[in-house]
RNA sequence: GGUGCCAUAGCCAAGUGGUAAGGCAAAGGUCUGCAACACCUCAACCCCCGGUUCAAAUCCGGGUGGCACCU
């Protein structure tokens, strides 16, 4: 338990298009990192400008992993994120370099700096299918009366519109025989195996939402909606978990004529904001997060740098 | 200059005598196998002044502002 013996993991998080790639790069290239992409969306090839995915050449020949190893048509879920990230840090390791989780899906990298157990059985959704199913032609709460027989304590914390998580929990129950309130509560006791680094960048809200506007305007001038047109065209369609991927499924509704191409834009510019403002909320609510703001560094990339290599040497991750 | 219509939260908007629906935005939050998902919380002395009435956002008069049409 001795935190010298833990192994060293960065993390590098922040709301969407607040700059991580850019500055994942310096830092990669500052500590003798590789970067394992935490990013739900970026693992699919062929969705390069709707994910904001790095371009090969701009990637200054540092290792990144966990990009374009999934087929659109896939699904991708936490799980099999964890895996494939655990994966990649143990080559990191062996290599004698650091690992760089860089990404803003927080649940993602939260199952890797707390090591979130997963593994009770799960079989193939058909159970999950079958829940839905039963509630099919039941009136409103039905779900979250039947959750509360057998999990009243997820009942009580899990919102009964939010039928999603409802199923889950109902899904759990029945495949291990006991509780997922008490499996979560068991988790949450535990704390990072990592020697943790766990940066988040950021701007001003009002900067950042300007800034993805202006992105959101720049992907489709390099041609989002061409992206999307050719994904469609080899079968992408919006059930399918990539394509739930902001500009993605805006495009594909625009594609299939439920609204016009600037309405499209609006909702893919607004729904991205929201986004943003979610992954804010979750962040904020991590525990040892380091907060870097870049207005409180002149918005110079190279003194965030500085300050983040001073907090790795304090935690004997670099020197 | 005349006539008509309108004036409700940042925006759209219902209510037309009994004490202010809803949507969007903004803000805040939840999250342990779809998480770029799903879900939750949240706003008004109804343009101003006077009158009628037990009671007015709602009716009447005047003012102000906007829109339309006419001369």
């Amino acid at each position: 338990m001795d935190s010298k013996k833990k192994r060293p993991l960065i993390v590098l998080t922040g709301p969407t298009a607040a700059g991580k790639t850019s500055l994942s790069l310096g830092l990669a290239a500052a500590v003798g990192g590789e970067i394992i992409s935490a990013d739900s969306m970026q693992v699919y090839r062929g969705m390069d400008i709707g994910s904001a995915k790095i371009k090969k050449e701009e990637m200054r020949g540092i290792p990144h992993h966990l990009l374009d190893i999934l087929d659109p048509s896939e699904d991708f879920d936490i799980v099999r994120f964890q895996a494939l990230a655990k994966e990649a840090m143990a080559g990191i390791y062996e290599r004698g370099h650091i690992p760089i989780l860089t990404g803003g899906t927080g649940f993602y990298i939260q199952a890797v700096t707390r090591d979130i157990d997963f593994s009770p059985s799960h079989k193939d959704g058909s159970l999950r299918e079958s829940i839905a199913e039963k509630a099919r032609d039941q009136e409103e709460g039905f779900l979250h009366r039947w959750l509360a027989q057998v999990d009243p304590q997820s009942a009580e914390l899990i919102h009964e519109n939010n039928e999603k998580r409802i199923i889950r929990a109902l899904e759990f129950y029945y495949e291990n025989g006991y509780p997922i309130s008490e499996h979560n509560a068991r988790e949450k006791e535990k704390e990072s195996p990592y020697n943790l680094a766990y940066f988040a960048l950021t701007v001003e809200r009002e900067l950042l939402y300007r800034r993805i506007d202006e992105r959101v305007d720049k992907m489709m001038e390099e041609g989002l909606l061409e992206e999307v047109r050719s994904l469609k065209a080899r079968g992408c369609r919006r059930g399918m978990v990539s394509m739930q991927g902001l500009g993605y499924k805006e495009m594909l509704d625009y594609l299939d004529g439920c609204y016009s191409l600037e309405e499209a834009v609006r909702v893919l510019k607004r729904d991205t904001r929201h986004f943003a403002k979610r992954q804010m909320t979750w962040f904020n609510r991590e525990k040892d997060i380091c907060w870097l703001k870049k207005e409180e560094f002149d918005f110079d990339e190279e003194k965030i740098l500085g300050y983040m290599l001073d907090v790795l040497r304090e935690k004997d991750i670099y020197r």
